[in-house]
DNA sequence: CTGCATCCTGCGCGATACTG
DNA sequence: CAGTATCGCGCAGGATGCAG
């Protein structure tokens, strides 16, 4: 029986590992864990993200059956996003990237530290 | 006392995450994950990567204190990479990130199917 | 408020050729 | 084998303007 392999270019698990480890799928789902959000709820957490990435995020995010999207008919609209369980079980694996992201920060940045002095060797 | 949160524009870990989660990234540690291997060894491990990104990524990794590159010089010469401390340490999240995505793969699958039947309503 | 359409720019990345 | 250097294109993504 043939198992799903990233390493293989032409599997979709590649394609679909590239968007689980986007940086703004990591904070989206990290930001709708505590429950549902509105749009622009969603933009505000994520400092920096445009709305046109956001809304593209989103949108791929709810056609993989990450989030479920909702829209109110009211004035003025609204529209929550929230994390089906599928979602749900894909956000323990992206808050330990997230987890990981912070803890080891400080490491990361020694390592680049004495790689660049050595790498740069006292003026040019 | 200050903590790092990628939810901020400006924090370092924003970038650190967006790095660890690349695909590139994952699968290249992945890779490492049974020992030290060469630089052609890794392009053919991780299918239809170019030598180019593979030799940023390798260095990027290299700076940020995941991988040690240990040149032999040998004709022809040979290197080897391997995973830091911090690497190894790395590849645990980052293979339960790999594990997500071959698990639910067809999850994915389906909900995209469902999705585009919905978008996509029997022909124009 | 929540989007979508358009334009435009940067640069990521593949392809190719050359070195030690 | 393991890179570096260069060129050129495609497309992700920011900015803006409009619609429901």
């Amino acid at each position: 029986m043939w198992q799903p392999d990233p390493y293989d270019r032409n599997c979709p698990t590649r394609q679909l590992l590239d968007r689980i480890g986007d940086q703004w799928t990591v904070l989206i789902v990290g930001a709708l864990k505590d429950g549902p959000l509105r749009f622009t709820e969603i933009g505000r957490r994520v400092d920096g993200i445009s709305q046109k990435v956001l809304t593209q995020t989103l949108r791929s995010l709810v056609r993989d059956g990450i989030l479920t999207r909702t829209a109110y008919a009211t004035i003025p609209p609204k529209v929550e996003y929230e994390l089906t369980p599928l979602g749900r079980n894909l956000s323990e694996p992206l808050e330990m990237l997230d987890r990981w992201a912070r803890v080891h920060m400080s490491s990361v940045q020694d390592a680049r530290d004495a790689y660049d002095a050595e790498h740069t060797p006292a003026s040019a």
